[in-house]
DNA sequence: GCGGTTATGAACCGATCAGTTCTATATGAT
DNA sequence: ATCATATAGAACTGATCGGTTCATAACCGC
């Protein structure tokens, strides 16, 4: 009974979280949070305890989406994998560049211990996925080892995109890289 | 003739950049920055057209400061250098994480043009730099490749010393890379 | 030591911040 | 149709933002 609400969360967290992605947390006020939404204060402090738990929620809705994507799952397993995660995992929709997650990290000082913790343990997931599509090639050196150092490389292609460089120079850097190492 | 002023521009810098460095741009306040120079608005604004202008001349003061470092033309050139560069670049003194000019392209789309050119002219000397190192060591791939490549790497590292993971996953990772470049 | 000059420190400014409260409105159950 | 209920929208709160103004204090040349 009573007055039905006329948002539902999910297509909030899908509004809200390219003005996050775009902005950060510190940088974006609760006023373009409810332009962007189309849901005003009373709504989104009715859903969510405050910005930090709209940004958490935002980031989890990130996290989540990514994952379906499934773009280390693709059979079968190997470099071809680990070459589509590094041209198609940062994404470059408009205003949403680079990696929401890794985006995330430099505002960890000021983002709860949830955020912290989302980001690690979806790193720690990429790792261990980047690494069986390693393994399954068999190359010399440790997969382990290998994954991590790719995820590295990862990170630093995500935090490219905020430079005027391109795409074009993306696409070269990552064609060194896979060179190397399919020649392991 | 008249009062002299007790500090001087660069000690401001010295002083204003790890400020700048750790929180960012927006979620560092005037009064963050009276109380870590010791120097109140009417001081900071007597030297600097306003914070943006502060933060620009902070950024720069740090590129300076780094290629006095000269980490990438010790003699013999080589992969020594790129070595020294991925380990020793990337600071973790205190509150200074990462590179201050990695940092600050998150915040690129609120930051003046200034910085933007600053930036961008600080990676295409380090890459060129990189590539000098590289082509040092006579590998079969193209050096100017590889730069730009060890450099997406170093971005990643940077932004990496937000996490937790600590310096013994950094430095696995360089030398999962090292071991991969010098056998080229 | 006096006067002109410059820096300092604090008060002040309007704007905006995240968050709360209050009123009006739309609804479903009866 | 009415009433209880939960919403939406706007007004409001105190704090803080970047930036300015102004009275006071410190200094140098004379």
């Amino acid at each position: 009974m009573g007055r039905p609400k006329n948002f539902n969360r999910e297509e909030v967290l899908e509004k809200a979280m390219p003005v996050f992605w775009k902005h950060g947390f510190s940088d974006t006020s609760l006023q373009e949070l409810e332009r962007a939404t189309g849901v005003n204060k009373s709504g989104l402090y009715s859903e969510f305890r405050d910005k930090r738990d709209l940004f958490v929620a935002c980031l989890r809705h990130y996290l989540e989406s990514q994952e379906k994507r499934g773009l280390l799952t693709k059979e079968p397993l190997g470099w071809d994998n680990v070459e589509t995660l590094l041209k198609h995992g940062p994404l470059n929709k408009g205003e949403q560049k680079g990696c929401f997650s890794v985006n995330s990290m430099r505002e960890f000082a000021i983002l709860p211990d949830e955020a912290h913790a989302l980001v690690a343990e979806n790193r720690a997931a990429l790792q261990s996925l980047l690494a069986m599509n390693i393994e399954a090639e068999n190359p010399k050196m440790d997969p382990r080892l290998l994954a991590e150092m790719v995820l590295s490389f990862f990170s630093g292609l995500c935090i490219e995109r905020n430079l005027e460089s391109g795409k074009a120079s993306s696409a070269r850097k990552i064609g060194s890289l896979m060179k190397m190492l399919r020649s392991l």
